[in-house]
DNA sequence: TATTGTTATACTCTATAACTATA
DNA sequence: TATAGTTATAGAGTATAACAATA
């Protein structure tokens, strides 16, 4: 049993949510250890499921990651057989993103599964709290502009 | 302008929550960019000037953070002369850790700054609202015992 | 035997800068 | 000139395993 506490850090935003963050990562990976990749990879792949042609960029923009960084990511996902990159018709610098049939499978084969997992409350919580706890979270991650990525 | 969304995962716990962190992280360093030293290091320092002679392992529990790491960081911030590491008294093969003069200048120099900081509510929320997203965090990181972290 | 701390090592994530091709 | 993507590289943070000293 750990006997430590710090009252000045216990009531802090910053420290509880960086617990919850650890909370949660654990929790999802607890069930999904199946899938073979971490939820940042899974929700990339989910995120050009629902955006068919999203540009690389654009997914970097969204989830606050750097391009530099993306362009390894998908790279990797490509190299996997998960996602096809084409040159956009539009414009010759983007890529534009889409699932490959294997890609599809993957991400829709544990939609139901995941579905049923977000229904469920997190550890700690019931149903109602859970609903108020995302939409404060909301309100911050709304609130400023994002800080740029690049 | 971002104009990508995924309804899959913006109503998500997790990537809220993971959205929040970066949200208060980048928050906390622009009014602190002046310590010069990261948001984990001032806890870690906070957590001793709080409970003197704290062994060095109790810290890496409460912490989460792996006893092989939390060696680094004591280390480190015993060689910046803001920590002092002591045998424990009463057990051979603990480390005891005290703040130096140096290290409480620098811990208690800040708290009052540091404690109006977090009397502010964070961007996007009223005190209120502040007050019930910290029960709610904690309701998650109480709730499932830790994961084991070594 | 189990625990505390250390060291070495590796892997992931993230950050910066220089480069190309296109707009 | 500015933007999209790539590459190389460096720095955190974190994970594992083997080890010495002590309990």
């Amino acid at each position: 049993m750990n006997t430590l506490s710090v009252a000045q850090l216990d009531e802090t935003l910053g420290f509880q949510v960086r617990l919850a963050q650890l909370k949660m990562f654990e929790h999802f990976n607890q069930h999904f250890s199946h899938i073979g990749m971490s939820v940042g990879e899974y929700s990339v792949l989910l995120a050009v499921g629902e955006n068919p042609g999203v540009r690389q960029g654009d997914l970097a923009k969204y989830f606050l990651i750097k391009r530099s960084n993306m362009s390894k990511v998908m790279r990797a996902m490509e190299q996997r057989g998960l996602v096809e990159r084409r040159e956009s018709e539009s414009d010759g610098r983007a890529l534009a993103i889409y699932l490959t049939t294997e890609g599809q499978d993957l991400v829709y084969g544990l939609i139901d599964e995941l579905s049923a997992y977000h229904q469920e409350p997190a550890p700690g919580l019931n149903a109602n709290e859970q609903i108020q706890l995302v939409a404060l979270l909301k309100k911050i991650s709304l609130a400023a502009k994002p800080g740029p990525v690049d």
